[in-house]
DNA sequence: TATATTCTTGGAAGCGCTTCCAATTATTCA
DNA sequence: TGAATAATTGGAAGCGCTTCCAAGAATATA
């Protein structure tokens, strides 16, 4: 059939051990013998059998990504970082997609398989509690992206400073009348970010109502897309009139932005004249549409990632890392913020 | 250590084969048998040994995806659609972006490994004539997406054909002064683009003419990208004067589009009034920015690429199959058309 | 009841590799 | 020059599974 070791030992003259050792490297292999069985291998295009390599190393080289709605612009971005470093590291990328937690653990079992990867990647989802235990019977690597578990490593940004920082600079523009736009409370960002807000607000000495805390659950994602952020904007400004007027927003994310931006104008709300944007992310759209916005550090989250599940592979004993970013603002148009246009990214 | 079906064969108090029937729901174990493996399978937590059973098995229930650029949002919708039916399937996806020919070549090379994947996707790119007998040899399925070529499944999309409904669509408008912002000719997309543009200008007695067609391939895949739709756009504007002034213009992906719309605001030209654009794509953005655009389906090309893929691991003889979409035209604001608002999309 | 069928079952062989150990050959040191 | 050491090498064992074949058990047939 196919070529194997065998053949190549027999038609080199040579031992399947020292083919094996051809293949893999291995400085006790002469100059001599090794260039045999190099023209050997070139003469009949052997190619290894990847499963049998795998099944004798116990290595696979390969890594998995869970990842909720991947094609969110704010995952593509990870993902780029973390695909990047794959290829230079050599493993392989299985991207698993999922919608639901159902989906997730699914997953999850199916990378715990034995033999399977060799590290798993988890987005933006709460680890289940009866995953904590099997990751670390197996042993298996695990790192969690935007997510946090004590006994795992972990990247995340700092959602509350970033909210706080968003809601103080459009209070440092001068509003007092600012609402936020959240997706459902049922995830920890959209807690957290509510939560920054709230404590930037009351620095200020402006009360938190909560009448003006928009939140729209519908569409996927927990009401972190396009819809939902239109659905909330056009809630808003319906509601908006009377002397406290809303002058400013915060939005959760800029994908809810760019819905958020659709239902402004179609109901004719200018911004930043009439409504100040801050948003959060800033994902590579929020340059076309000159959003503000909390810069996360996408892309070196996604290198970073790749690089502790490496670092982890070789070191299963080290304690559990964790890794903040704390966001950065981005001042574009949405904010109304005067900027010199040389200055906008 | 682990688990195995020996372990589990001395504790169920059967042999090894009769295990593995059970984990193969093989239909000759009688049901009390079966129901006693079941139960130590469950009892002991066992995990099949995926590389074992791959190497066994010669199956790998997992595919490759050789996508360039994989970030850009036409690929990503795709993807979406490989990725969910893969999930159907069971399949094991494995996500290969690359950068260049050699990056591809490369992962071309490694997704030929014997027990590496059941099967390839090859996107958007020339497949290098050195594979052909390549994968015919090995007889490891292979199917191109956006791509052709007599010897393997393909998909695709007739970009010229798309390419003269949308010229059409601008020259039915009134205008006949309409330009084309178009990307590398190396690319087979643009040059069909390109033809189809003409195609239809002459159709009309319109005079094609070489200094309307505005070319940029600064940044990445070969100019389709925001950049260069801004530069050639700002080259456009800043040349377009005097009498025969372009209303309108043809640009050959909603990528580019992005960015022409972006230079074109920064320039004063309202789109549509002052001039009128048509694009390529109908990415999730087209919607957005209101895009008049040629459709792709792109999620349905990917579920039909699986699909494909699938069919042909059954069927490895069959003779290559190849299907084409003809685009559809999306009319949003962009081009100027009266849309009743109730229609926009 | 004896024989022919059909179900079930056990386990050896084999998938193609890595690795370890023992053996052989080459080299170094006194 | 001979013993000791180091560098190479061959190949058995083992990774954990699937599958095939032969055999035993159960059922059907006459």
């Amino acid at each position: 059939m196919s070529v194997t070791i065998y053949d190549l030992a027999r038609e080199a003259g040579v031992g399947i051990g020292t083919v094996s050792r051809c293949l893999n490297n291995h400085p006790s292999v002469s100059a001599e013998t090794r260039a045999k069985v190099l023209e050997v291998i070139k003469r009949l295009s052997y190619q290894p059998h990847a499963s049998a390599q795998r099944l004798a190393s116990k290595k696979t080289n390969t890594i998995s990504a869970i990842i909720p709605f991947f094609t969110n612009y704010f995952f593509i971005q990870v993902l780029q970082g973390v695909q990047d470093k794959a290829a230079e590291f050599g493993f392989d990328l299985i991207l698993y997609g999922v919608n639901n937690t159902s989906q997730a653990e699914y997953y999850l079992r199916r990378s715990l398989h034995r033999g399977h990867v060799d590290g798993v990647m988890f987005f933006s989802m709460k680890l289940p509690e009866s995953y904590v235990q099997k990751f670390q019977q197996i042993r298996l690597p695990l790192v969690l992206v935007d997510a946090y578990h004590p006994e795992f490593d972990s990247i995340s940004v700092k959602n509350l400073e970033g909210a706080t920082m968003a809601t103080r600079h459009l209070l440092k523009l001068g509003h007092t009348n600012i609402a936020m736009i959240n997706a459902s409370l049922a995830t920890q960002p959209a807690r957290d970010r509510m939560e920054g807000y709230r404590i930037a607000l009351e620095e200020a000495d402006v009360p938190f109502r909560n009448d003006r805390v928009f939140i729209s659950e519908i569409g996927k994602q927990d009401g972190f897309n396009r819809e939902a952020g239109r659905a909330s904007m056009e809630d808003l400004i319906g509601k908006n009139s009377g002397k406290d007027r809303v002058t400013a927003v915060f939005i959760a994310s800029d994908v809810q932005s760019m819905g958020a931006l659709e239902g402004a104008a179609e109901l004719g709300v200018r911004v930043p004249e009439d409504l100040a944007i801050v948003s959060f992310d800033d994902i590579e759209l929020a340059q076309h549409a000159q959003l503000t916005t909390m810069r996360q550090p996408m892309y070196e989250m996604g290198v970073l990632a790749l690089e502790k599940l490496t670092t982890r592979m070789k070191n299963p004993d080290a304690p559990p890392s964790q890794t903040t970013f704390l966001p950065s603002l981005v001042v574009r148009r949405s904010c109304g913020a005067r900027v010199p246009s040389e200055q906008l990214v």
